[in-house]
RNA sequence: CGGGGCAUAGCGCAGUCUGGUAGCGCACCUGGUUUGGGACCAGGGGGUCGCAAGUUCGAAUCUUGCUGCCCCGACCA
């Protein structure tokens, strides 16, 4: 009976990403206690300092444990709103064919900004920068009737941009991981439709991340409207110089109540009619007529996503036609909403920090818990710590744990570096006592708890 | 792509001007003392000085070329 064997096997096995591997005793966690040379801005040197990313080309990094589990937290959030969102996830090549990109007549004008190579054929092929054409290609070959239509389809791929100057770590990188939905619609109302469902998924994503994302103006490009939005995280170190409304910064993203198939109009107005531009767009009487002074914030920001409609810009190049209810084809209706989803990484980090380290807001940390032992060797202090990490394990949260061999204070600092909600303390001196530590990365505030009521705090 | 800078041990740097065969701090290894906010003592390992050519008795150091990386600008999720 193989298959019960195997079975057997399989039950055996840790569940999903925790085991033991997660003591820091034999984790892969390579931390530095000084910056490098190259990292200018905060977030490029703590993803360097906490042993998230390695550089290996110029904008190019290689993602290490830590920082991998953060880029899949954050893709599972963008994942999740998206599916909520009714968009479909599928998955699409790297590597593309240059004939595509000649029949949408971007293969010459996208510049140098494309990456292009030769296969041992001298066939011409590019690392995608984006989907459009590939997308259009693969719903025009399938979708003949209006009778299809709505779709929304999103994958979350690795993009190539060779940046004149790549810079500020994964903010600005070349490689980059990005979300991106493309939705196909029979005419413009219902492409609104579909655009203001991507614009309500995306204030929810950002949210669940711990972001303040507003909403801004852009450029529209031939089509003209109002339909394009950049989604912007307000930061110092931001590239781009944007003018708001303060009212915005702190609006609520709405919640799980949404109904996506209501009219969701509403909701995005109270939002756009507010002012709102990066400096491309910015109209300085206008801002100033329409915000009182109070209200006026100018500050710098990072853009993490943006979504515009572009009609018939792909559909009609690459015959994307449809058939409507009078029988007569028509070019599709589409948009494209992308999410930088590596960059978001750069950008918590901008938005969230302090001197110390790294202050993961929870929905993306690497852990929730960094389970600190005092004294490894004491066998107290091991018991306990052996039995907190089990304990919460099993319930299903996710702990570090410090077990090696070092000084308190390299591990307080260590775990402040990289920036875990919670650390939990144990040492000899508390448990003789009965208590243990519990402390908030946040705030700062510690507090001395028996092991059972931290083990509460952290499970509920 | 234009302007500027840097390249010496895993990281941060000195040494280059004035040529004589490589050093400091952190990290790493061994032993000991320590142990509640990045310890201390002693010993040790690790470098074709980015690459190539040239000048010279001799090059990290001078010359030329190349490459890589960083910063400023124009461009972008």
């Amino acid at each position: 009976m193989p298959t019960c064997r195997a079975a057997a096997a399989r039950a055996r096995l840790p569940p999903t990403g925790q085991s033991e591997l997660m003591r820091l005793s034999n984790y892969f966690l390579p931390t530095l206690k000084e910056n490098p040379a190259e990292a200018q801005i905060v977030s490029h040197r703590l993803m360097l300092r906490a042993g998230m990313i390695r550089q290996t080309s110029a904008g190019i990094y290689a993602w290490l444990p830590l920082g991998h589990r953060v880029l899949k937290k954050i893709e599972q959030i963008v994942r999740e709103e998206m599916d909520r969102a009714g968009a479909i996830e599928l998955l699409m090549p790297t590597l593309q064919s240059a004939d595509l990109w000649r029949q949408s007549g971007r293969y010459d004008s996208y510049g140098k900004e494309m990456l292009r190579i030769q296969d041992r054929h001298e066939r011409e092929m590019l690392y995608g920068p984006t989907n459009e054409e590939m997308i259009t290609d693969i719903f025009r070959r399938e979708v003949k009737s209006y009778r299809d239509l709505p779709r929304n389809l999103y994958h979350i791929q690795w993009k190539f941009r060779d940046e004149i100057r790549p810079r500020f770590g994964v903010m600005r990188g070349r490689e980059f991981l990005m979300k991106d939905a493309y939705s196909f619609d029979l005419d413009e109302a219902a492409a609104r439709r579909s655009y203001q469902k991507m614009f309500i998924s995306y204030l929810r994503a950002f949210s669940r991340m711990g972001l303040k994302a507003i909403p801004m103006a852009a450029d529209t490009g031939p089509i003209g409207g109002d339909m394009s939005h950049e989604f912007i995280i307000l930061a110092e170190t931001g590239e781009s110089e944007v003018f708001c409304d303060r009212t915005l910064v702190d609006m609520p993203a709405p919640g799980d109540e949404v109904d996506y198939d209501a009219d969701l109009t509403p909701v995005i107005e109270q939002r756009t009619s507010l002012y709102a531009a990066t400096d491309e767009k910015h109209d300085a009487a206008k801002f100033e007529a329409d915000v009182p002074a109070d209200n006026r914030l100018s500050a710098r920001g990072i853009e993490v996503g943006h979504i515009f409609f572009f009609g018939t810009k792909y559909s009609e190049p690459l015959g994307a036609l449809v058939a409507g209810p009078d029988g007569k084809d028509v070019p599709v209706q589409m948009g494209s909403y992308g999410i930088g989803v590596s960059r978001l990484l750069g950008a918590i980090i901008e938005a969230s920090h302090d001197e110390d380290g790294i202050i993961w807001p929870e929905s993306v940390a690497p852990f929730k818990v960094g389970l600190i032992n005092l004294k490894s060797g004491d066998a107290d202090t091991d018991a306990a710590c052996a039995k907190l990490y089990a304990t919460l394990t099993k319930a299903g949260v996710e702990v570090l744990y410090d077990d090696r061999d070092e000084r308190a204070g390299a591990k307080f600092s260590g775990m402040d570096l990289i920036g875990l909600p919670w650390q939990l303390v144990v040492g000899p001196r508390g448990l003789k006592n009965g208590v243990v530590e519990l402390k908030e990365r946040a705030t700062g505030n510690r507090e001395e708890l028996s092991t059972e009521a931290a083990v509460k705090k952290l499970v509920g």
